[in-house]
DNA sequence: GATATTTTTGAACGCCGTTCACAAAATAAT
DNA sequence: ATTATTTTGTGAACGGCGTTCAAAAATATC
């Protein structure tokens, strides 16, 4: 039994993503304690520090989770060979908006949490974004064939950024958000109105 | 003398508003602490629990001060009764953008705070964000005369949201956020297709 | 000048993330 | 099977944090 070991370290890093990202769900990214933690996953806590670099680490894993299925909720609404991008990008910004007031604590964390002073975010997880942008870019395509790579790159960035922002002011009740009830319809709004914009603009050059 | 005292406390507050203030531009929000705070502020620690509630009070009023000289700048550069709605919203826009980045730091503790557990924002504060929806709609109005009062309303912070949410993700350096180069262009592109767009829904029904 | 009230002070408290000397366990070597 | 070696788990201890509070200093009132 050769790896015996190195499948008990895995066994115990992923208890504690689980027992973390309980946590984040119940207490919220603020009320997540390594004690807390270490005491759900039934470790001690130093062996946090043992199968993570620190809880910072710990946080990315779980929002790792997080955007792999926030992905996958997004392509299954919106395939890429979809006929109608207007229709296409509605769906997926519907989709986008229900993930989050769903798992609210969990979405949060994914744009909220910040590593410690002078870290950077490892590549590996920055990239795990990128599917963000990869659902919207072949309808936006087709919205704007005037656009080229570089250009619809940007605009996929700004399109997502946009509706984003939405979401997320509504989402933490800031004065300047829009209503939760009204969420879904001002997004739908947006869309609307950003899609029409584009169609026009592409047309007339 | 009978208002030596008062004056002496107001005097302290004051003080430990710049100096949080200043620690926040040189240490970000999350290195704002009571210990750097006081001892900048000339005063012992527990004299800041005498003038405020509390750092997260602190806080607030260092973002009341922000956002009045954001509402300053828009209100500056976008007067209501100006000609053009479409080319006032990008003025509006792009400001707002330039005002975060030459800010940045201050510009992030207005987004980025959060009361402690269970906390709610005071209605004072709350009110001093009306601003920012404040100078977007009268523009809005005149793109979207097919809109109510309330649609509108909810619309401004629609429309602030999603250019809010572009310098966000920009500013966070986030992966999914425009580079920061680019920021200002996407903006105007952003506004471009929004108003393009609203012209034509409004014209159409 | 004496008394009452308010403000200032900084040591102390409890909680936090993190570390580290040590114990236990698993593997390797003999 | 026994010993040696390496890895993993443990939790007390550390330093830093926001916050409190009894005592001291300052101010107001008479």
């Amino acid at each position: 039994m050769g790896s015996t070991r190195d499948e008990k370290k895995a066994e115990l890093k992923t208890r504690l993503i689980e027992a973390a990202e309980a946590e984040i769900i119940s207490e919220g990214l603020s009320g997540l304690k390594a004690r807390a933690v270490t005491a759900r996953a039934g470790c001690a806590l130093g062996a946090l520090y043992n199968a993570v670099e620190d809880l910072d680490m710990l946080v990315l894993h779980v929002n790792s989770r997080t955007i792999a299925r926030l992905g996958a909720a997004l392509q299954e609404v919106a395939p890429a060979e979809a006929e109608d991008p207007r229709a296409a990008l509605q769906a997926l910004a519907a989709r986008y908006a229900e993930f989050a007031v769903a798992e609210r604590p969990l979405w949060l964390a994914l744009f909220e949490h910040r590593l410690g002073a002078g870290r950077e975010v490892p590549e590996w997880h920055r990239q795990e974004h990128a599917v963000l942008l990869e659902v919207i870019l072949p309808h936006l395509a087709r919205l704007r064939p005037d656009l080229d790579r570089a250009a619809l790159g940007l605009r996929a960035r700004t399109t997502f950024a946009a509706v984003h922002g939405v979401v997320h002011l509504a989402l933490q009740g800031r004065f300047v958000g829009v209503p939760m009830a009204d969420l879904q319809s001002e997004i739908a709004g947006l869309v609307e109105t950003l899609t029409a914009g584009a169609d026009h603009l592409a047309v007339r050059g």
